[in-house]
DNA sequence: CGGATTTGACCAGCGC
DNA sequence: GCGCTGGTCAAATCCG
């Protein structure tokens, strides 16, 4: 993961500062930055605005010009910071700006050093110390006049530089307060979701998430707060989002900004659950099972005092393994070749269909708790039936980013749509066409008959390639209350989620990207627990939010997505199955039971 | 011989 | 409670 970090930041100028990859806030922060240094737009007065998005601020609006309001700030700083002493200005301010570089968490030094590397300051500093010398030692006047001159303006430089950092540090504060609030309101949401599946008091929550509950309420029904614990980027982070995260829970839309913020724990278990669990591979499935699920609310809400944030990526792992992607595909290998190793564990014969289904489980890394289950169509066996489920919590080969990205996708799509509506969750139908183009329904279906939520692309109708060849376009985010510039920032990703992962993998076999760039979701979630590193699978996050978003804006999102399977597959085609060990496990119909 | 596959058995959920 | 079904386990078997 690391590796595919660092050569896509340094291959990508855009995913660097926003790409799925790099959600954490320095990530955003240097986006932001970026924009800002291009447009000098931002009116300071607008980070007092919390839930401003960043984006925003390089809108334009409200311009004012920077050199007048730069210059009032810089002197009103000047004597409010340094004082009278004209001699010591200029050293007193570095020292103050090196402080705060110091002092600042790792995430904002980066951005301090930056500008404190500027030649500007030494500079000035240095010139400050020739001034000073100068007026020593010349007894000339207009020499002193004339470096005073300088002197000010280099000041002025100076303190814009200043002004400037503190800016940026005001928007690194508030793009990683928007990031973690907007975590915890995904997080909210997913929960939300999955209690509703399990017709667990919907209605009561959904009441709660619309702003009807009552402030003891939240505290007693700890199910949705609770949840914002764990999932900031870091204990900083969640300090400052949970305030805001819980208010704009009960006052602001759940459609807003489910597109940005991710489940990126959904695949971390706290005590390593998942992995114990799957030693000696028993009763795996179990562990995500509802009843299981509801022992973790029950967990979570008779004991407060344990880590909420443990119960909350246990729950939210178990909808993420609820949620389910089947994949339709016309191929005549007994299974498509998703990249990833998988080793059958059991067969069965299913109602209604004469083929047997064979079931499978990921073995690129132990306890990877992703399945897929095999199956022919019985009106059609030329048309093979792959269902994915779960989540990867190990890094994916460059042939598996296709596949897992396409899956994560569409689940996050399941996932984050169907939360994103108390009718979409109703009326899944209504849900699919809504976030679907209308006409590429019939190549990606939602159900909610199933057990699980389903998102079934179908593959077989040869959709056109060249609709994904285009660039993507600006996703605009059509959620109302969405702040303008929202999509700006997230846009960028698109192109390394689908663009990278799906039809330019082939660039990829020199690297490892980590799975995390496919997200929480079917495919590429990261998982500390696997990793055993304790860090959160940051990446993933926006990779999910990168993929949610581009499902439900992309018009073409289903076609293009069908279009990179459809490659993928072709390829499994022709190339039987390289990567995988059973390619003969599911025409072997041993037909039992 | 170690890993993958096969396959009968077992378990849980669900409907009647 | 019983049977059906989906899903999984694990011993036996196969295979390179």
């Amino acid at each position: 993961m690391d590796k595919g970090w660092g050569l896509t930041l340094a291959s990508d100028p855009v995913s660097v500062f926003s790409s799925n990859n790099n959600n954490s806030p320095v990530g955003s922060f240097l986006k932001i930055k970026r924009d800002f240094i291009s447009d000098h737009n931002m009116d300071h007065s607008r980070n007092n605005n919390m839930f401003q998005f960043p984006g925003s601020l390089s809108a334009g609006q409200d311009e004012q010009p920077p050199s007048a309001a730069h210059e009032v700030d810089f002197f009103k700083e000047r004597i409010d910071k340094v004082g009278d002493d004209d001699s010591k200005t200029t050293s007193v301010i570095v020292k103050k700006e090196n402080s705060i570089a110091e002092l600042a968490p790792r995430s904002t030094r980066t951005a301090l050093d930056v500008n404190t590397g500027l030649h500007l300051l030494t500079a000035n500093s240095r010139s400050d110390q020739s001034t000073v010398d100068d007026g020593v030692s010349s007894d000339v006047d207009d020499k002193r006049s004339k470096n005073n001159e300088k002197l000010a303006q280099l000041q002025m430089e100076l303190q814009k530089m200043n002004t400037e950092n503190q800016r940026l540090k005001d928007m690194l504060g508030q793009v990683t307060t928007s990031y973690s609030a907007l975590q915890m309101h995904f997080a909210a949401l997913m929960q939300q979701h999955q209690q509703q599946n399990h017709g667990k008091e919907s209605n009561k929550e959904q009441q709660n998430f619309q702003g009807k509950s009552s402030e003891e309420k939240k505290h007693e029904d700890v199910v949705v707060p609770r949840q914002f614990m764990d999932l900031g980027p870091s204990a900083e982070t969640d300090e400052l989002s949970n305030s805001s995260s819980d208010e704009r829970t009960r006052s602001g839309t759940p459609q807003n900004h489910i597109e940005v913020a991710s489940p990126k724990n959904n695949g971390k278990l706290p005590y390593d659950q998942e992995n114990s669990s799957f030693r000696d591979g028993k009763r795996i499935g179990r562990e995500e099972s509802p009843e299981s699920e509801s022992q973790a609310w029950k967990v979570q809400k008779t004991d407060p005092a344990s880590p909420a944030n443990k119960a909350i990526e246990q729950s939210t792992e178990a909808t993420m393994r609820k949620a389910r992607v089947s994949v339709r595909a016309r191929s005549e290998a007994p299974m498509i070749t998703d990249g990833c190793q998988w080793r059958k564990y059991g067969q069965k014969m299913a109602k209604g269909n004469p083929c047997p289904r064979a079931y499978y489980r990921c073995t690129m890394a132990v306890g990877c708790p992703v399945r897929k289950q095999v199956q022919r169509c019985a009106e059609d066996r030329t048309i093979l039936i792959t269902t994915y489920e779960g989540n990867h919590n190990h890094p994916l080969p460059p042939a598996a980013m296709a596949m897992a990205s396409t899956t994560a996708a569409a689940a996050s799509m399941l996932l984050s749509g169907s939360m994103s509506s108390a009718d979409g969750i109703m009326n899944p139908n209504l849900l699919a066409r809504a976030i679907l183009p209308a006409g590429s329904s019939n190549m990606a279906t939602i159900s909610a008959s199933a057990p699980f939520p389903t998102v079934t692309l179908d593959l077989t109708h040869n959709p056109n390639p060249l609709q994904f060849q285009r660039p993507p376009p600006q996703f605009q985010v059509p959620f109302p209350g969405q702040p303008q510039n929202f999509s700006s920032v997230t846009t960028p990703q698109l192109p390394q989620v689908f663009g990278q992962a799906l039809y330019n993998q082939s660039k990829f076999s020199g690297l490892q990207l980590s799975q995390e760039i496919g997200t929480p979701q079917l495919g590429h979630q990261a998982q500390p627990h696997l990793l055993h590193s304790g860090q959160q699978p940051s990446l993933s996050q926006d990779t999910l939010s990168a993929a949610t978003a581009a499902i439900t804006a992309d018009p073409n999102f289903t076609a293009a997505l069908a279009a990179a399977i459809s490659s993928i597959i072709g390829g499994a085609n022709s190339n039987t199955t390289n990567n995988n060990n059973n390619s003969n496990a599911t025409n072997n119909t041993s037909h039992r039971n």
